[in-house]
Order: C-alpha cells, then sequence, then structure tokens
DNA sequence: CAGCCTAGTGGCAGTCACTGCCAACTCGTC
DNA sequence: GACGAGTTGGCAGTGACTGCCACTAGGCTG
C-alpha cells in the first residue's frame, strides 16, 4: 500500500489525519469497553470533533475501528484487478491473495491493526459484524468485476463458487490467526493462510 | 420439520401465532417499500400488536423477515448433530445439507418463504445483513458442537475450512438460486446445490 | 368456584445512532 | 483582498431499542 499522491492538499491531508486519529480512537475506546458500550459521542470527544463531523467520515460507529481491513480489502482489490482476464484460477487468485497478505505482513502498523480488529471481532459482535459487511462486500464486488470482464450482466455459479472460496479460506485463515495472537501464540498470516489453502484441497480431496 | 409438540399451550399457540403474524406483515412490507423505509411502528400496526412487542418476539426489525431461514438453520442443526462424532467429512455433512434442503424443498410454505427473504435480500441491503449474521451464527455453532465433540476448548483450523467451505457452498448455492428465481427461471435449489458442489471440486482441482 | 401465580402486553420515558439543514470558517485561487 | 469550494459544528428531528411499571388473562391449586 503505497502513497499514490505526491503532494497531498493541505486540506487533503488533514483529513487524512482526521480520519487516522477517529479510527485510533475508537479501536482504543471498543477495545477498552466494547462497542456496544461506547457511544459516537465517546469516541467524536477522544478524537477531538464534534459528533457531527464523525458521521462525515464513518457512515456506521463500527465502521470507524475497520481502517486497516478497508485499506487492506483495497489493495487485494488492485491486484484480483490485474489478474481478471488473464487467469481465474483459484491457484493464481489464491496466490494473488497471499501475496496480499505478505504485503500487509511487511507493513508493521498494518498488520498490527488488522491483528487488533481480527481479535477484538473475535468478542465484539458489532465488530463482528461490520467485518462480516465488509467481506461480503469485497466478494460482492469481486463477482461484479468478472461479470464486468465477461461482458455478461449476470453471474454464473462457478464465478460464485470461486469468490465464495476464496473468501472462506481467507476468513478460515484469519479466524485461525486472530485466535492463536489472542491466545498468546506468535501465528503468522502468511504461513496460516498457507496451511489454510492445503486444508481446504485436503478437505475437498483435491 | 414436523410438528413437534402435540398439544401446545393456548398461550404458546398464541405466541406462535403472533409470531408467525409479525414475519408474514414484515415480509410483506419489506417487499414493498424495502426495510430501510418500514418502520417497527409499521409492521406493528400491521401486526395489531404494540411496538413495544414487537421487540420481545424480534431483537431487530430485520430480523423479523427471517423465520423461515432460522427454522431452516435449526434444521439442519439438528441432523448435523447427528453426524458429529461419526463422521466428519466435506462429503457426508453436505449430504447432510443437501438432505436438509431437499426436506425444505418438500415444504411448500418454507421453500417459498426463503426463497422470497433471499431475493429480497439481492436488493435490500438490511435484509441481506441480517441474513449475513445469521448464517456466521450458523457457522460458529457448528464450530461450538465440533469442539465440544473432540473435547477440545480451541477450534483447529481444518474444521474452521470445513465449515467455511460448507458455508460458502451454501451461500453461493442459495444466491445463485434466488438470482434464477428473480429474473423468472425456475430454478431447483437442491439441484443448484448439486452442481454447487460439483463446482467446488472443479475449482479447488478434486 | 375463588384466588393466586405467571406469562404476555401496552404505554411511557429515556438513550443513542444517524440525518438534514444552516451558519461559520478556512484553504486555495484569481 | 475577494470569491468559491470544502469542512466543520450546532440544532432539531426521526427512529431503533430498552427498562420500568401497571394491567390483563391463561392456567393451576385448594
Amino acid at each position: 500500500m503505497p502513497t499514490a499522491t505526491p503532494t497531498p492538499d493541505l486540506r487533503e491531508r488533514r483529513r487524512l489525519a482526521t480520519q487516522a486519529e477517529i479510527e485510533q480512537v475508537a479501536l482504543d475506546l471498543f477495545a477498552r469497553k466494547g462497542s456496544e458500550r461506547t457511544t459516537v459521542d465517546d469516541i467524536a470527544a477522544a478524537a477531538g470533533i464534534s459528533p457531527r463531523t464523525f458521521f462525515r467520515y464513518f457512515a456506521t460507529k463500527e465502521d470507524a475501528a475497520l481502517g486497516a481491513n478497508r485499506a487492506f480489502d483495497a489493495d487485494l482489490a488492485r491486484r484480483l484487478e490485474d489478474r481478471i482476464g488473464s487467469s481465474t484460477s483459484l491457484t493464481d487468485l489464491e496466490d494473488c491473495l497471499a501475496d496480499a497478505l505478505a504485503a500487509a505482513s511487511a507493513e508493521t502498523g498494518s498488520i498490527e491493526r488488522m491483528r487488533r480488529v481480527r481479535c477484538l471481532a473475535l468478542e465484539d459482535a458489532g465488530v463482528r459484524g461490520a467485518l462480516l459487511r465488509l467481506d461480503a462486500e469485497q466478494t460482492a464486488a469481486f463477482y461484479a468485476r468478472v461479470a464486468a470482464a465477461t461482458g455478461s450482466a449476470i453471474v454464473d455459479l462457478r464465478t460464485r463458487v470461486l469468490a465464495e472460496t476464496l473468501g472462506a479460506g481467507l476468513r478460515a485463515a484469519f479466524d485461525d490467526w486472530a485466535g492463536r495472537r489472542a491466545r498468546g501464540e506468535d501465528a503468522d498470516l502468511v504461513a496460516t493462510y498457507r496451511r489454510t489453502r492445503r486444508e481446504l484441497r485436503a478437505v475437498t480431496g483435491g
């Protein structure tokens, strides 16, 4: 996830700073009290903005915590975009996903925030729900891109199975990784995903 | 889904009737106006109850539409319960799921309501989100049952992959089926699931 | 049958997520 | 220095959801 714009506006820089600040305090507050017991007013006060402004940055309270995950999804979408058209075999797409995971793991801040969110989701239903929605949107976006590439308005069953299987593997890997981390083990995300791919083959008799 | 209790209480019968009535009018209103533009007051008024009572039946507005899906999940959970311990191969679990789908398809009312909900979910983000949460809860319950059977407190990666793959196939089949139905084709749910299983093998190179 | 216990219901007040609108302010530009 | 666009805060309003309490009615017991 390299910085795209070389010279962002002062306004743009402020906006990004405010957004980052909100994400930071939201994650902290959710971790301390849970999303249920954290109000938007709490987050806004901690971030030094008005509640009204909060909703100009995030549509829902829970969304405020998912910054790192959204960035990962965007990066993954870019990588998948390059593959679509040339090859859409499960193995190639999994490679793509593994690359994205490796890139995220290389950025200390990014992977750490993702870990915090995933661990939080294990206990916090609100965050878990938001993450679920984000995953589903990512899958739907994948459908749309493939359909656009084939010029067809409808998504065929194979594409659905492909996308859902890919998503299932990613979710399983994230959950296992977060669970291990929460228990104090120092699991590696990329290695976990590698094991997940093997398990998928074993399970489906491939 | 046979009737379990032979002689339910008058109270119990009334409760079930009220619940069914709420589900009915909620589904109708969502289909007509969308869940976003339907208020709890609307649903309560149409069902002839107070808004306060509505929340004694359903935790959220969107949950009110998912009756048939919850019943299906409960039936599936019972069937899976019998398998767990004896065999937890993907193929056996898929058979189990196929049986549950066939049983639901045999009940006209049940399958029709599920179709309405799934078609609604294609356009209505609120309903889609609720359905997503329900699916996730079902998957989590499966984890818990398997973990309980093995006596382990932690869920191993293979179990996660198994459950997520099973869920992915079910979701793909439901989405494809609902999409076809929404376009006027008369797709069969069990046949669609059969095709989904084949696609999964093809995709994973099994 | 009378009386009691309990489940179910409605109303009310309150909290909180989220939105539309408007006024104030500020960055960037001409 | 003024103007236009982007950003913010306050305010009022809607609607989801909850806790509390009083009321009703089914079901049981003496």
